[in-house]
DNA sequence: CAGGATCCTCTCTGATACTG
DNA sequence: CAGTATCAGAGAGGATCCTG
């Protein structure tokens, strides 16, 4: 931990290779998670989750404005990384009922710190955003 | 999620609505954020701002793989939402540095939470992916 | 040096219709 | 109920050329 910061962030204070590699860049596990949780609709999925199991059209019905598609491709991006358990119950007709693994339990803690740097500086950006978009300044 | 609450200690706990309406989400500062981090190179570039400023080139020189109208963009995003200063310098040839505004460096610390959940678990979810991945299972 | 302007491709997302 | 299949639009991202 050098410089006048007092916290500098572990894994993001190790040195990278200078240039950055494109693969290594691809590669990278943290550019990996953040490309899944950036899509539209997965952070929302994997909180309502985290407070209880669902089923599938419930939670179709508990986001008002995610398409039937895009709600079985987060699922099934999701569950292919093992955040989310798919169990099926053979009824009729049939049920199926999703549930955070504890993987995807332990990914709500990172989550919330984000969650939480979001809300607390969203003022600061939205006034940042509405000065810089006033082309027409005469200094 | 409502980010609009006021004193919110862990922000993940606090009850969504039910369901969740189409523009509460659209205008969540948190599905806001995570859609900025959430592009190709973001993050990349705010953690070489965070270890010093940088000149447009240098920065294009140190991610091997980003066009320079990628980077242009990346960079324009950021300072635009108030993470990343842009100071010219009239020089000839001119030259152009960034640098992370206090904004910018507090986003280094949750960042660096998910970024340690991701180092942690890169090799389950490494796995999880290897296991669903075999369409041509005999149970 | 630090971009802007164009053009093009590919992915994400949504709407709609159909099914075991 | 819990999906799959197909089509279409929008935007991300890249390649190339040009300029103050």
């Amino acid at each position: 931990m050098s410089g006048t910061n007092t916290d500098v962030p572990a894994p993001l204070d190790t040195p990278l290779p200078s240039p950055v590699p494109g693969d290594e860049h691809e590669q990278c596990p943290v550019t990996d998670v953040l490309r899944r949780v950036g899509d539209k609709w997965t952070v929302l999925v994997v909180v309502l989750l985290g407070q209880r199991p669902h089923r599938f059209n419930e939670l179709h019905r508990g986001i008002e404005a995610i398409s039937q598609r895009m709600l079985t491709r987060t699922l099934r991006g999701l569950e292919e990384d093992g955040l989310v358990h798919r169990e099926v119950f053979a009824t009729v007709p049939p049920s199926v009922q999703y549930s955070l693994t504890p993987l995807g339990k332990s990914l709500l803690k990172p989550l919330s710190g984000l969650a939480e740097w979001a809300i607390e500086h969203q003022s600061a950006i939205a006034e940042s955003r509405r000065v810089n978009n006033r082309p027409f300044r005469r200094t």
